[in-house]
DNA sequence: ATGATCGTCAACCATTTGGTTGAATAATGG
DNA sequence: CCATTATTCAACCAAATGGTTGACGATCAT
């Protein structure tokens, strides 16, 4: 699975947006992302480690409180693939998804 | 399933982005769709249907011959929807830009 | 009219996905 | 120590996904 297709999938879930959108206000515990929700923990908590392998959040662990920062930057690949269509004329995506990888690496 | 939900399941699969990058090139038939891939003409026929319910692409059928085109309005709400979350645009516009003129340079 | 080509449909299959429940692990509080 | 809280794990389940094959309806060319 690439990059992509994991950020993708992550997204595709309604659950899942729901959750980054809440995490856009604040970190949160892992029972906090919960409660909103009509579904179990266990449930979120798959979700969080779903969106967490696709690097949209990470989760950090203090005591027994699971910590779920989102992470931004994550979207930026996605967002690049899907902004090279519609603004501009054929283009070499390969070109540039490797032009981006070089200016990534230099930050 | 939300327009989101669509969108962004429809992009989660690597054979249809890669449809769709095709597509950015010029409109194609089915069987010219299928060719480059190691997979069933029905299995890329599915892919389709799957871009088309997702507003991704239009197809209209001319003769026996159906015409795929690429609609890039349709990642509008998804691209909306990531930029709620951050910075990306104008950093993608200026890399985009940037990536642009190494393409001019080369040739 | 016949045969080839274009594309979809229907049935099937294996795998993945998104959910459940109950038990387990780990940290905290009294 | 004991009960409670926070989270995950494991087993299970139904439904969705991504692929196959073979038959089929259209359309085109000879």
């Amino acid at each position: 699975m690439t990059d992509l297709d994991a950020t993708f999938a992550a997204l595709a879930d309604p659950t899942r947006r729901a959750i980054l959108s809440m995490l856009l206000e604040d970190d949160m515990a892992v029972t906090d992302v919960a409660e909103p929700f009509d579904m179990s923990l266990a449930a979120i908590s798959k979700h969080l480690i779903i969106l967490q392998k696709a690097g949209l959040i990470s989760q950090e662990k203090r005591g027994r409180v699971k910590w779920c920062k989102l992470e931004p930057d994550a979207l930026r690949g996605a967002s690049t693939w899907m902004q090279s269509f519609g603004q501009f004329e054929p283009v070499n995506l390969d070109a540039f998804e490797a032009f981006l990888a070089t200016q990534l690496e230099d930050e």
